[in-house]
DNA sequence: CCTTGTGAAAACTTTCACAGCT
DNA sequence: AGCTGTGAAAGTTTTCACAAGG
């Protein structure tokens, strides 16, 4: 299967648009590659290819306008408008990024929480009400979310995995430490901490 | 830069680890490649090359002895014994994973909690007393740790990273969103879960 | 006849180097 | 003169396909 955008050129979007945003803050309107992604630690003809698969959008001998960038960075990557996001599993980890303030610098919003557990159904967490699992499917389809983020233990992952997808959520962001069994038109991240940390040890004993 | 072992195998070694530790759990004495590899969407193939930069560990025709390849592959990670790691940044989320319990699985233990806050210093977060981050440089370089996570604000990531290498840690986790400007002998890993949210996005919205 | 281990080929990604526009 | 945009080259990783061993 050839791709027409690589996989580490997506991963990179949003490090990007991120960056632009930081540089709008500290009133920049106009940035190189070169000034764009010397922080990043990336070379700026990766950053000037990865954009070229979009289109053109600098201006030769001169650079970026940091502000149309970012315009074009959030419709690229499809977030020009907020997307709403559910969570299911309101752990310390949930809870966490409940309140994690990094989602709307990116403009993705986490509107409803879910949880299986009474003593936690009703709580408020930054605003938001934690509903019952059961629930999950009609919000769901009625306000068509297609984003979900999974934080419950590795034994529940895949039951509520299949509850997103029946659901109808496309696209799955999973915390649990497991490998999800999914349609394959459904999208899955993973972000597993251990492995990381195990990586990272890894290469601090061996390199 | 030749490299001996690629970064994707390297990142695919505590995989494997934990699938052969529930296998373990569940009986298995002895597994092929195949079986060990299917319920984590990998090719069989995948696996057997990636061992093969370590030595031979399988019996063709047969497969591999499970409790054997755990421990290789612990020896392979180095967390065949227990690994140290402290954490700095005792928030919603540093206090989430100092409770989180999926390290221990791979051998890593939060042995210590630094914050700035005087409001946190001295209390107990699942066993771990919150130490003052002035106490950081003396205990790490007392307890030969080399293994750090960082968990505070992007603002103050860059600082907190200085001064983990200035009291000798080698590697970083670090959660903060912003890329940090390190010396090349210190390795860093990065969860940026809003990128990785937004990468998700992309996919949904483009492929 | 099963499954591993691995060179070689294919696929993919980054880096180079320079043409082209301002 | 300076910076972008991009084919082509170099580098890296995955997949193929099969020899070798139980």
């Amino acid at each position: 299967m050839k791709r027409y955008i690589p996989e580490d050129t997506i991963k990179r979007l949003p490090v990007y648009l991120r960056n632009l945003l930081n540089l709008k803050k500290e009133g920049k309107f106009l940035a190189s590659s070169k000034e764009i992604t010397v922080p990043l630690n990336i070379p700026p003809e990766q950053f000037r290819k990865d954009l070229s698969y979009f289109g053109q959008f600098g201006k030769r001998g001169v650079g970026y306008d940091v502000n149309n960038l970012i315009n074009i960075l959030e419709k690229i990557i499809g977030i020009d408008k907020e997307i709403k996001v559910i969570l299911v599993g309101v752990g310390r980890l949930g809870s966490a990024l409940i309140r994690y303030k990094g989602f709307s610098i990116l403009n993705m919003k986490i509107v409803y929480a879910f949880d299986i557990d009474p003593q936690k159904i009703g709580k408020i967490v930054d605003g938001i009400e934690i509903k019952n699992i059961g629930e999950m499917e009609e919000i769901v389809k009625k306000e068509k979310i297609d984003v979900g983020i999974i934080c419950v233990p590795a034994n529940n992952a895949q039951e509520i995995a299949n509850l997103m997808v029946n659901s109808g959520i496309k696209a799955i962001l999973n915390f649990a430490p497991v490998v999800l069994n999914l349609p394959k038109d459904i999208f899955v991240s993973y972000v597993d901490m251990a492995s990381e940390l195990g990586s990272l040890i890894f290469k601090l004993k061996n390199l």
